[in-house]
DNA sequence: TTAAAAGTGTTATATCATAACAAAACTCTA
DNA sequence: TAGAGTTTTGTTATGATATAACACTTTTAA
């Protein structure tokens, strides 16, 4: 079981991680004959570059201002290849989009999503995962695919005053 | 732990579940000092009757028929009374609302959606439940709420042939 | 009975996402 | 390397989901 904060500022040079999906990305796209073409690498640059989940219109203006299409099916295009490559997760309670920090491994995205801050923390956790699969099987349930997003308030926030949290 | 498909048209009287909800319904809203009024209510029976998670337009066609206010705002205005109220849930990856078959007691909406049919079964997993919270508490994170939508294909669309299923 | 609170009506707009078809770029092989 | 086939991108339009803001009405409770 692991356990990472993606988008830490504070604790982590998050150059690095951006470097490291990137690097990532290359060669999984070349492993599986996919391209990586401009747009879609830049999209993920910049989705890694934010400290939160994305909004695909957020990626869209900053696309714009570099000169790339400012037409949304550019960006959703972009994050349509992004999510089937797995090297993103879509946070459907925020219909905003994150770098997957375990693209290279098969996983599942799991989510603790501050209300306060909006950072996102992805986690696996395979003895819920296995749970879930067993539970669905009693079920005669072909399980493809899980959203497990859970909200609240993380322990940055939570070492905060009321008033002041972002 | 229990199990239960939400919206199985065949093997139950489904207007004895909206029976059921619509009772539970008029008296938790009685104890918690809510009002439970015409277009709420009505929303709520609505979105029983349907057979599946109803999105907000089509609530919205729904009551307009019948006469209600065609503006959007009266079905989000009753979506976020229910949704508070603890009586419908939102299907995130679906964008769309469901009956909480135990509206009475405290639980978590889990979900189980077959890509197929679109039917949802509502499900409560106790020992995930705790392992949940024990997860986010060992991060410092104060959990309030979870998103666990689980899809893939139901027993009864894995028993028709591809090409016939819904 | 009346002031405050809660709910609803109405108009406008914000936000998220895709359809459809044309043009360009890439890739693969003869 | 020409050119057919495929993939990607450009472009216009539209569909789908959701909220802001303010006026008006109904209900509640002193």
């Amino acid at each position: 079981m692991s356990f990472k904060k993606t988008h830490d500022t504070n604790s982590h040079n998050h150059n690095h991680c951006i470097e490291t999906a990137l690097a990532t990305a290359e060669t999984l796209c070349v492993e599986q004959g996919q391209r990586l073409t401009k747009v879609r690498r830049r999209a993920l640059e910049l989705i890694w570059e934010s400290h939160r989940p994305l909004g695909a219109y957020q990626l869209l203006a900053k696309l714009a201002e570099e000169g790339f299409n400012s037409a949304p099916p550019t960006v959703y295009r972009a994050l349509d290849f992004l999510l089937n490559a797995g090297l993103i997760h879509k946070v459907e309670s925020m219909n905003a989009y994150l770098g997957c920090a375990h693209a290279d491994k098969v996983h599942q995205g799991y989510f603790l999503i501050c209300d306060d801050c909006h950072n996102v923390m992805e986690f696996d956790y395979q003895d819920i995962h296995s749970a879930l699969i067993a539970k669905a099987e009693t079920q005669g349930f072909e399980l493809r695919s899980k959203t497990i997003e859970l909200t609240g308030l993380c322990a940055d926030c939570k070492a905060l005053p009321e008033g002041v949290r972002p």
